[in-house]
DNA sequence: CTGAAAGCGCTTACAG
DNA sequence: CTGAAAGCGCTTACAG
């Protein structure tokens, strides 16, 4: 770059004070017009003798393109982000879920704004309005609204959805699934086999189709259900109460399952407390860090919570790219890891012993 | 709304087919101008007249403002959210990081756009870049780059910026870090009040900041240090070998530092694959779930990573509002969560005692 | 209080 | 290949 033009980008650079350069300040530094700065930053280069004016005005002045006014002008209305809704990000599921669309999306170029609904139906859909007036380009949602149809105006308008983890009612749209039931009733069975007959369910909100599902599993795999054996809207916090009092019924279960990794952790923490880890089995849906180094190291039924990211982001950007078929539906398949914690054989309990 | 109206409603979406409808297709709906429709939009409401043609021509549309366009017009620029670059959103202390950020900015009514450098620092600066061209307010970076000074035109031109867990290298900016060396230095101390003195330390990579700081914490707690007993760049994967490596030492140690969650993680397996866990002690820098529940329980310096989220985003708004005064650097204490790992004694071991 | 007009930073036909 | 001009959807002085 000539010594002038040198001159010209510190003058430019003073003028601009704190004001982020824009393609004009490029063009002007240049000496070139407006259309062709941005042809050459959209890959479309032009004379090498401008494309090294333009290059050096770029570096001299530190540009930045605006992504946001680029989207606003451009045809197609891409703003390579897509937007997820999760009911919380801090969950470990629900991060591996986020990293597996962060992959998707980054090798499609696009980033990923996450947040939170906290299960909070009201909060989910003002996230969603929040995200979709950023003009993102699709949005994937853990739905806690008992009613996705919020989302109908959107759909209508073009916007592509994906689901994750629970379906949406009242709106058809590609959805991403674990297996909900098969697992449960895969571990129902298991333990079925082990010689148990007196299984306890533990499971969240009953409302959450990823519990109601679960549930269904084990009711359908078990045959007859003790009513009194289930014990359902719990939290951590709540398990350790919902497992003493199962185990100090006159007919206490022999073996537990719990319907996802916060309750799984809160019934190994009562079981030991109770001193009953040895004696009662124990199931947990989900994956735990760890589940394997306890003792008894834990069964469960491992989802594959970066595939159902992966997938969905997979389902998103198909219908981004313009694929306008009928909604899809994919079931990711639950393993059962068989660890100690479901070999334990049925004992008479102390009461009944003694 | 009249009938008329409600007609001219209909036209106007057959018309608008697929498109999204904008302010200006209101403002024909409402038959007021485009300004109008904006300033009720913005919260100045006019005659109740008007509102109400303008609120009903809203609803009839299912019309969503863009916020992309507004940002672009408007005198402050604000895009109304925020972005966070981390090692790796799904792993539980970045997510929990993420978490405690979120919730800031969620109060302050932005949302978070995430993005994962997985320690590749040529990633980090292009994420950077991509989200800065997304007009965000302000950017929260746990830097992988050894080097952040390529942040300095964003900060000129006036990008808030904050740092957490590590702090920026040839940068001046906002910065959020746990008291690494403190923490490994009260964890050496405790181990060697304990009666050991032969302690292992467990290591990533020497050049992550953090990693660095707890090493120094334990050099300078324990006096004479034998670097025979220091293994660093591990992963996980890696831990194993090193734990099974410095157990067969001539003068092996009786107890473990490891400097994070996964090392912790895998360090509990290595000791329970080598029987060793009831004769070595350990203690994890980072608390991890279930460690209160193997046997025995693993003492950890805890971290406070959902308050480290917090802080920063704080520190962030602090400079969106205004604040221009100097760089400040907050410190979150750790604590030492003493259990069952750190109060073994140590022993001669196996190969000596024979 | 309301509306016409300019313009945010960019892309994209359209001429030359 | 290059440039002048229109316009994306919105906000904001400025008149009336």
């Amino acid at each position: 770059m000539s010594s002038a033009a040198s001159d010209a980008g510190e003058q430019l650079r003073a003028k601009l004070a704190s004001r982020r350069p824009t393609m004009k300040d490029v063009a002007t530094l240049a000496q070139v017009s407006l259309s062709t700065v941005s042809r050459f930053v959209n890959g479309d280069p032009g004379r090498p003798e401008l494309v090294a004016r333009i290059q050096d005005a770029i570096d001299l002045l530190g540009y930045r393109r605006d992504l946001t006014a680029s989207t606003l002008r451009r045809a197609d209305r891409a703003s390579a982000s897509v937007g997820v809704l999760v009911a919380d990000v801090g969950n470990p599921f629900f991060a591996a879920v986020l990293r597996g669309v962060e992959e998707v999306a980054r090798a499609r170029g696009s980033l990923t704004v996450a947040a939170s609904s906290d299960e909070d139906p009201a909060r989910e859909r003002d996230l969603a309005a929040a995200l979709i007036a950023r003009r993102i380009d699709g949005l994937i949602v853990v739905p806690a609204a008992e009613d996705s149809s919020y989302l109908r105006p959107e759909r209508q308008v073009g916007v592509p959805l994906a689901f994750i983890d629970r379906p949406p009612r009242f709106l058809d749209a590609d959805t991403v699934l674990s297996d909900n039931a098969a697992g449960t009733a895969t571990a129902t069975r298991h333990l079925l086999d082990a010689g148990h007959s007196r299984i306890g369910f533990l499971g969240d909100r009953e409302r959450i189709f990823t519990c109601a599902e679960r549930l269904r599993g084990y009711r359908e795999a078990i045959g007859t259900v003790d009513p009194a054996l289930i014990r359902l809207e719990l939290d951590e916090a709540g398990v350790e109460a919902a497992t003493r009092s199962l185990l100090t019924l006159p007919d206490p279960p022999t073996a537990l399952l719990t319907s996802q990794n916060l309750l799984t952790m809160g019934a190994i923490r009562a079981l030991r407390r109770l001193g009953a880890q040895h004696r009662v089995a124990l199931v947990g849906f989900d994956d735990i860090p760890l589940a394997d180094a306890v003792e008894p190291s834990v069964t469960v039924v491992a989802q594959r919570p970066v595939d159902l990211g992966r997938r969905a982001a997979e389902l998103l950007f198909d219908r981004i790219d313009g694929y306008d078929g009928p909604s899809r539906r994919m079931i990711v398949e639950t393993q059962l890891i068989e660890r100690e914690s479901s070999h334990l054989r049925p004992r008479v309990s102390p009461q009944r012993a003694s």
